[in-house]
DNA sequence: AATCTTCTTTAGAATAATTATAAACAACGA
DNA sequence: TCGTTGTTTATAATTATTCTAAAGAAGATT
């Protein structure tokens, strides 16, 4: 159980005000066992079904986009109609089941290590993420 | 010199019969020395200005998209607020500059194989593309 | 606790990429 | 040439995301 101390650490780290409605985005995204993948209107419905309260979509987009700035979030490269994020942040890669739209994670020990060969003068790498698509 | 037979070729094996609005869309697609990075706008824009004749956006989306599901064309997974595509459908990988908004060609052997040790029930391996993100 | 300032929430409007529609038009085969 | 079928186009519809501005809540200062 992830206590609520966490998440106001989190948002205040992220320089948001701990509000009602950023906690109760906080438990959906945080209070997990498991790496959590989603769009924020996954996100949007599971706020109510999870915590019988309503968050704004507006309130959704900016908590999750200070999230993601802050590092606590994760934006997984792929593409769909919406923006998957994911709540594992650390380095690691993913598949996408494309008939389901369903991502799964990759350890980075099932992927190896990957060596870019290659450098771009005055650019430097920033991250590295496979995207291994299935199919039936 | 790419050929206007071959368009017509790459066209009628796309299931689309060969009118001029497509051949202009064929003219900058694949009348290139080097592979071409593209979003739909780019291209919309490129063709008036290398023809100097109007297609309308939506002839441009209906093509470029029975193109890609055929595989003359490669979509690729970036974030952004528009779809890139790729002439070159060949296996390779991307750096993205970010704050450039570039994509740039990876060889494959710039990347080395990737080999993926872990395999989902009832699935199976449809494309393993990288993502290398820059930054200043 | 009262007050003030600053930040936040919210509904709804605005924006932007993409997809759908349906009428005028062009390709193709007979 | 004619008839059928596929195509183009402008425009409307849809959808994810961002913006806006007014009402409300948090935090600091007394």
């Amino acid at each position: 159980m992830t206590s609520k101390q966490e998440f106001i650490e989190k948002l205040r780290n992220s320089s948001l005000r701990p509000t009602k409605q950023r906690i109760n985005i906080c438990e959906v995204l945080f209070n997990r066992d498991k790496t959590f993948h989603f769009t924020i209107n996954d996100l949007f419905n599971l706020i109510k079904d999870k915590t019988g309260e309503k968050v704004s979509l507006a309130t959704v987009y900016n908590t999750v986009h200070a999230f993601h700035k802050k590092g606590y979030l994760k934006e997984i490269p792929i593409n769909s109609n919406q923006t998957y994020f994911d709540t594992n942040v650390t380095d690691h890669h993913h598949f996408f089941d494309v008939k389901e739209e369903r991502l799964i994670d990759l350890k980075n020990e099932d992927v190896g290590p990957i060596e870019i060969q290659k450098s771009i003068p005055g650019k430097k790498i920033k991250s590295v993420e496979v995207l291994v698509k299935l199919e039936d």
